[in-house]
DNA sequence: AATAAAACTAAACAGTTGTTTGAAACGGTG
DNA sequence: CACCGTTTCAAACAACTGTTTAGTTTTATT
């Protein structure tokens, strides 16, 4: 039995047309992302990838192997699609801080319907298993990180590690919020104004606002009476 | 065959040791709330209830329709675990707003450990099927209407409703994103300030002061330079 | 006590699952 | 061509799934 397990590194096989390997990995990563990793099956996996059952197996070993080298391949994908904004020197950050969050916002997002890469790795942030130590560390992390900083920047060092991590998260999770409920915030407001306000680069600016006024980075949201906390 | 499919609305028979459709309902909340629809079984469910396999059907008709009565059971049993708070006339908006995200947090979170109706009800929101719609309309809407009417009153009329759904949903994200990726957040900080810093009482601190500095009522967090906005 | 409806059960059913098998087809090298 | 390792395939496997059946026990009513 030869032992076809360990990853392709040959030239130029990249994901062609002909790569039943790269195939089976992309048929999986949506088959996973739709239906969960019970629901989904391998004869499913196959016949979308137009292999024979056994490919699995053949490739990956089993399916639970299949799964976690598929949610590697899908925030690899996704990285490469959405890269990080780069910035030059002296970019102020408040600036910054509105790219990283429309960012990742298109990233949580996408253009018009969230990629399958997306939807997999939401379903591993929530439900972690064996992947999902790697998806932290190889692409969660690092974001986190990113954010933190820019967040120690705006506020030139006044704020300790912990308060930044806690505003991180906070940024995070209303993100984070329409990516997973989306449908849930979709039957809490009128159709209309979701198509009008809650369009990615319209919330980003939104929450970057927000953020920018509870730093004090930008007058409030409701100016009226805002200086009578006095 | 009997149809003892309808609701039980027998006079004392309360959800007790003896109540074999109770104990069902329970098991497989508890199973599914784990599992999720696929992955749960039948046999599980029936074994942790301590009946046969058959009670399912006997009772429910099939698995689908014990799934929905399991959802409906467990965001009426968490409503009343968890009741919303109730104002006296002339209660400040702060307090109810800090009241109402502290609430928020204790009912997501709970006190020891998140119990399964939660979690339940956190799979549904994910990854909607036919229980969902009830759930938004019995559950969710009418309590996200009670904080964006808090926040009407707080802002004394100025925003538009669409404003203040936007940041009611800013609110509500904040909170999700610890319910939802947990387990992800809590790779992300160490682990000492996961005692310290994220327990329930102190995150309704810091989503409330975060709320309300962005709308002024509120020194903002980085004070440092607060005016050089202007 | 006799009867009938309700509650419960063990066993079986048909279908699907992940996985394995052994052989056939392929592709390059002597 | 013959050879050999690699890749692909149809078929079968054992285990498990939700569901049903036919029979037994329990419960309440007359």
């Amino acid at each position: 039995m030869a032992s076809a397990n360990t990853r392709k590194t040959g030239p130029v096989e990249v994901e062609g047309q002909d790569d039943p390997r790269g195939r089976i990995l992309s048929a999986a990563g949506q088959e996973f992302a739709d239906k969960g990793f019970e629901a989904a099956t391998i004869r499913d996996i196959c016949t979308l990838a137009a292999v024979n059952v056994a490919a699995v197996n053949y490739y990956f070993g089993d399916k639970h192997r299949l799964y976690i080298e598929s949610v590697r391949h899908a925030h690899e994908e996704r990285s490469q699609q959405v890269p990080l904004p780069q910035w030059a020197d002296g970019t102020p950050p408040v600036k910054k801080l509105r790219d990283f969050v429309g960012n990742m916002l298109q990233r949580m997002l996408g253009f018009d319907h969230p990629p399958w890469q997306v939807r997999l790795m939401l379903r591993e942030i929530l439900h972690p298993t064996d992947a999902c130590r790697q998806l932290v560390e190889e692409y969660i992390q690092p974001h986190f990180t990113v954010l933190c900083s820019i967040l120690d920047e705006l506020t030139d060092g006044e704020l300790s590690p912990p308060e930044l991590r806690r505003i991180g998260l906070g940024i995070v999770g209303q993100c984070f919020l329409y990516r997973a409920a989306g449908d849930v915030v979709g039957m809490l407001i009128p159709s209309d104004e979701k198509d009008n306000l809650h369009s990615p680069v319209k919330l980003a600016d939104h929450i970057t606002c927000f953020c920018l006024a509870a730093l004090g980075k930008q007058p409030p949201l409701s100016v009226e009476i805002s200086a009578n906390y006095l």
